[in-house]
DNA sequence: ATAAACAAGTTTATAATATAAACTACAATA
DNA sequence: TATTGTAGTTTATATTATAAACTTGTTTAT
Protein backbone atom coordinates (compact mmCIF):
# COMPACT_ATOMS: atom_id res chain seq x y z
CA UNK A 1 0.00 0.00 0.00
CA UNK A 2 2.83 2.60 1.16
CA UNK A 3 5.58 1.70 -1.17
CA UNK A 4 9.42 2.47 0.14
CA UNK A 5 9.99 6.15 -1.11
CA UNK A 6 13.63 6.38 -2.78
CA UNK A 7 15.51 8.41 -0.06
CA UNK A 8 17.57 9.72 -3.28
CA UNK A 9 14.62 11.39 -4.39
CA UNK A 10 12.93 12.06 -1.19
CA UNK A 11 14.35 15.19 -0.32
CA UNK A 12 13.41 18.89 -1.57
CA UNK A 13 16.66 19.91 -3.26
CA UNK A 14 17.08 16.63 -4.75
CA UNK A 15 13.87 16.31 -6.19
CA UNK A 16 13.40 20.02 -7.62
CA UNK A 17 16.89 19.44 -9.54
CA UNK A 18 15.72 15.87 -10.95
CA UNK A 19 12.94 17.51 -11.59
CA UNK A 20 14.80 20.31 -13.54
CA UNK A 21 17.25 17.54 -15.34
CA UNK A 22 14.04 15.37 -16.24
CA UNK A 23 12.97 18.13 -18.63
CA UNK A 24 16.24 20.45 -20.07
CA UNK A 25 18.83 17.61 -21.23
CA UNK A 26 21.80 19.58 -19.08
CA UNK A 27 22.38 22.32 -17.06
CA UNK A 28 25.12 23.82 -15.32
CA UNK A 29 25.60 24.69 -11.35
CA UNK A 30 24.74 28.26 -11.40
CA UNK A 31 21.63 27.32 -13.49
CA UNK A 32 20.24 25.28 -11.00
CA UNK A 33 21.29 26.78 -8.20
CA UNK A 34 19.30 29.76 -9.52
CA UNK A 35 15.79 27.58 -9.77
CA UNK A 36 16.19 25.88 -6.82
CA UNK A 37 17.63 29.25 -4.98
CA UNK A 38 19.77 26.76 -3.02
CA UNK A 39 22.96 27.94 -1.08
CA UNK A 40 26.17 26.58 -3.44
CA UNK A 41 26.97 23.99 -0.63
CA UNK A 42 24.11 22.46 -0.46
CA UNK A 43 23.68 22.38 -3.97
CA UNK A 44 27.12 20.48 -4.03
CA UNK A 45 26.56 18.23 -1.94
CA UNK A 46 23.34 17.05 -2.91
CA UNK A 47 24.79 17.11 -6.89
CA UNK A 48 27.54 14.94 -5.20
CA UNK A 49 24.71 12.37 -4.02
CA UNK A 50 23.19 12.06 -6.83
CA UNK A 51 26.40 11.44 -9.00
CA UNK A 52 27.37 8.93 -6.28
CA UNK A 53 23.37 7.20 -7.40
CA UNK A 54 24.95 6.88 -10.73
CA UNK A 55 21.80 9.44 -11.24
CA UNK A 56 23.43 12.07 -13.23
CA UNK A 57 26.66 12.73 -14.98
CA UNK A 58 28.73 15.57 -13.53
CA UNK A 59 31.27 17.20 -16.20
CA UNK A 60 33.72 19.69 -14.94
CA UNK A 61 34.92 22.54 -17.59
CA UNK A 62 35.22 26.03 -18.43
CA UNK A 63 33.07 28.51 -20.04
CA UNK A 64 35.72 30.97 -20.97
CA UNK A 65 38.37 31.33 -17.98
CA UNK A 66 34.88 30.28 -15.50
CA UNK A 67 34.80 27.02 -14.05
CA UNK A 68 31.54 25.01 -15.40
CA UNK A 69 29.78 22.18 -13.74
CA UNK A 70 27.24 20.52 -16.37
CA UNK A 71 25.11 18.22 -15.42
CA UNK A 72 22.87 15.66 -16.91
CA UNK A 73 20.31 13.32 -16.09
CA UNK A 74 21.06 9.25 -16.25
CA UNK A 75 18.70 6.38 -17.63
CA UNK A 76 19.09 5.20 -14.32
CA UNK A 77 18.21 8.70 -13.11
CA UNK A 78 15.27 8.95 -14.85
CA UNK A 79 13.91 5.48 -14.33
CA UNK A 80 14.12 6.46 -10.73
CA UNK A 81 12.64 9.57 -10.88
CA UNK A 82 9.18 7.53 -12.94
CA UNK A 83 9.50 5.08 -10.14
CA UNK A 84 9.22 7.91 -7.54
CA UNK A 85 6.33 9.48 -8.73
CA UNK A 86 4.24 6.17 -9.40
CA UNK A 87 4.81 5.47 -5.78
CA UNK A 88 4.30 9.35 -4.62
CA UNK A 89 0.96 8.82 -6.11
CA UNK A 90 0.13 6.08 -3.91
CA UNK A 91 0.74 8.07 -1.37
CA UNK A 92 -1.42 11.26 -2.28
CA UNK A 93 -4.27 8.95 -3.68
CA UNK A 94 -4.46 6.62 -0.37
CA UNK A 95 -7.34 8.50 0.70
CA UNK A 96 -9.65 7.74 -2.15
CA UNK B 1 9.08 27.70 -9.48
CA UNK B 2 9.47 24.75 -6.24
CA UNK B 3 7.51 26.10 -3.46
CA UNK B 4 8.79 25.24 -0.56
CA UNK B 5 7.13 21.45 0.77
CA UNK B 6 6.30 21.39 4.65
CA UNK B 7 8.59 19.62 6.53
CA UNK B 8 5.88 17.71 8.86
CA UNK B 9 4.37 16.26 5.85
CA UNK B 10 7.35 15.20 3.52
CA UNK B 11 7.93 12.55 5.82
CA UNK B 12 7.73 8.98 4.43
CA UNK B 13 5.42 8.01 7.66
CA UNK B 14 3.98 11.19 8.44
CA UNK B 15 2.99 11.75 5.01
CA UNK B 16 1.30 7.96 4.63
CA UNK B 17 -0.48 8.51 8.52
CA UNK B 18 -1.81 11.68 7.09
CA UNK B 19 -3.05 10.07 4.00
CA UNK B 20 -4.85 7.02 5.44
CA UNK B 21 -6.40 9.88 7.74
CA UNK B 22 -7.43 11.92 4.52
CA UNK B 23 -10.04 8.92 3.31
CA UNK B 24 -10.91 7.93 6.92
CA UNK B 25 -12.42 10.49 9.45
CA UNK B 26 -10.40 8.22 12.41
CA UNK B 27 -7.94 5.52 12.85
CA UNK B 28 -6.03 3.84 15.72
CA UNK B 29 -2.77 3.19 16.57
CA UNK B 30 -2.90 0.01 15.74
CA UNK B 31 -4.84 0.20 12.77
CA UNK B 32 -2.07 3.08 11.37
CA UNK B 33 0.70 0.96 12.46
CA UNK B 34 -0.55 -1.99 10.15
CA UNK B 35 -1.18 0.12 7.47
CA UNK B 36 1.96 1.50 7.12
CA UNK B 37 4.26 -1.11 8.81
CA UNK B 38 5.87 1.28 11.16
CA UNK B 39 7.77 0.49 14.15
CA UNK B 40 5.64 1.32 17.41
CA UNK B 41 8.73 3.59 18.50
CA UNK B 42 8.79 5.68 15.16
CA UNK B 43 5.08 5.94 14.71
CA UNK B 44 4.61 7.40 18.15
CA UNK B 45 7.09 9.67 17.26
CA UNK B 46 5.77 10.65 14.26
CA UNK B 47 2.37 11.19 15.35
CA UNK B 48 3.56 13.01 18.05
CA UNK B 49 5.09 15.64 15.85
CA UNK B 50 1.58 15.76 13.65
CA UNK B 51 -0.45 16.88 17.19
CA UNK B 52 1.65 19.35 17.78
CA UNK B 53 1.43 20.82 14.47
CA UNK B 54 -2.15 21.07 15.20
CA UNK B 55 -2.18 18.45 11.94
CA UNK B 56 -4.33 15.84 13.78
CA UNK B 57 -6.46 15.18 17.15
CA UNK B 58 -5.19 12.49 19.67
CA UNK B 59 -7.48 11.14 22.01
CA UNK B 60 -6.41 7.82 23.90
CA UNK B 61 -8.92 5.76 25.84
CA UNK B 62 -9.62 1.82 26.29
CA UNK B 63 -11.01 -0.84 24.13
CA UNK B 64 -11.98 -3.16 26.99
CA UNK B 65 -9.24 -3.24 28.94
CA UNK B 66 -6.58 -2.30 26.72
CA UNK B 67 -5.23 1.32 25.65
CA UNK B 68 -6.39 2.52 22.45
CA UNK B 69 -5.05 5.29 20.69
CA UNK B 70 -7.57 7.33 17.97
CA UNK B 71 -6.18 9.69 15.57
CA UNK B 72 -8.20 12.16 13.63
CA UNK B 73 -7.21 14.37 10.35
CA UNK B 74 -7.73 18.54 11.62
CA UNK B 75 -9.05 20.84 9.08
CA UNK B 76 -5.81 22.61 9.53
CA UNK B 77 -4.45 19.08 8.74
CA UNK B 78 -6.83 18.85 5.87
CA UNK B 79 -5.65 22.18 4.62
CA UNK B 80 -1.94 21.16 4.73
CA UNK B 81 -2.16 17.63 3.10
CA UNK B 82 -4.05 19.87 0.21
CA UNK B 83 -1.22 21.96 -0.34
CA UNK B 84 1.25 20.26 0.05
CA UNK B 85 -0.01 17.72 -2.99
CA UNK B 86 0.15 20.91 -5.08
CA UNK B 87 3.36 22.04 -4.37
CA UNK B 88 4.47 18.75 -4.69
CA UNK B 89 2.70 18.46 -8.31
CA UNK B 90 4.99 21.52 -9.08
CA UNK B 91 8.00 19.59 -8.47
CA UNK B 92 6.87 16.37 -10.46
CA UNK B 93 5.83 18.46 -13.69
CA UNK B 94 8.33 21.25 -13.93
CA UNK B 95 9.97 18.93 -16.50
CA UNK B 96 7.17 19.76 -18.78
C1' DA C 1 -1.07 -18.17 41.84
C1' DT C 2 2.60 -17.08 39.06
C1' DA C 3 5.60 -17.21 35.22
C1' DA C 4 5.79 -16.50 30.20
C1' DA C 5 4.29 -14.37 26.23
C1' DC C 6 1.66 -10.62 24.08
C1' DA C 7 -0.36 -5.77 23.26
C1' DA C 8 0.05 -0.99 23.01
C1' DG C 9 2.61 2.25 23.45
C1' DT C 10 6.69 5.69 25.19
C1' DT C 11 11.42 7.09 25.95
C1' DT C 12 15.99 7.35 24.85
C1' DA C 13 19.92 6.60 21.99
C1' DT C 14 21.95 6.37 17.51
C1' DA C 15 22.34 6.90 12.68
C1' DA C 16 21.33 9.48 8.65
C1' DT C 17 20.24 13.90 6.43
C1' DA C 18 19.97 18.51 5.41
C1' DT C 19 21.75 22.87 5.85
C1' DA C 20 24.70 26.60 6.81
C1' DA C 21 29.12 28.60 7.64
C1' DA C 22 33.69 28.90 6.51
C1' DC C 23 37.05 28.27 3.18
C1' DT C 24 39.67 27.83 -1.53
C1' DA C 25 40.91 29.27 -6.00
C1' DC C 26 40.64 32.17 -9.45
C1' DA C 27 38.65 36.35 -12.26
C1' DA C 28 37.07 40.90 -13.00
C1' DT C 29 36.85 45.55 -11.51
C1' DA C 30 38.05 49.95 -9.26
C1' DT D 1 47.12 46.07 -6.17
C1' DA D 2 43.45 45.85 -3.13
C1' DT D 3 38.40 44.69 -3.31
C1' DT D 4 34.68 42.45 -4.86
C1' DG D 5 32.56 38.73 -7.37
C1' DT D 6 32.13 33.91 -9.28
C1' DA D 7 32.07 29.08 -8.78
C1' DG D 8 32.38 26.05 -6.28
C1' DT D 9 34.16 22.47 -1.98
C1' DT D 10 34.84 21.10 2.77
C1' DT D 11 33.67 20.89 7.34
C1' DA D 12 30.73 21.61 11.19
C1' DT D 13 26.21 21.83 13.16
C1' DA D 14 21.40 21.29 13.60
C1' DT D 15 17.50 18.57 12.44
C1' DT D 16 15.22 14.30 11.41
C1' DA D 17 14.31 9.59 11.13
C1' DT D 18 14.77 5.25 12.97
C1' DA D 19 15.74 1.54 15.97
C1' DA D 20 16.49 -0.42 20.46
C1' DA D 21 15.23 -0.68 25.01
C1' DC D 22 11.88 0.07 28.31
C1' DT D 23 7.06 0.56 30.68
C1' DT D 24 2.51 -0.79 31.85
C1' DG D 25 -0.80 -3.69 31.76
C1' DT D 26 -3.25 -8.16 29.77
C1' DT D 27 -3.97 -12.71 28.42
C1' DT D 28 -2.62 -17.49 28.43
C1' DA D 29 -0.43 -21.57 30.10
C1' DT D 30 1.36 -24.31 34.26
Amino acid sequence: MFPKLDPLLHSELRLAVMSILVGVDEADFTYLKKQTSATSGNLSVQIDKLLAAGYITVEKGFKGKMPRTTCKITAAGQEAFNKYVESLKEYLSAGK
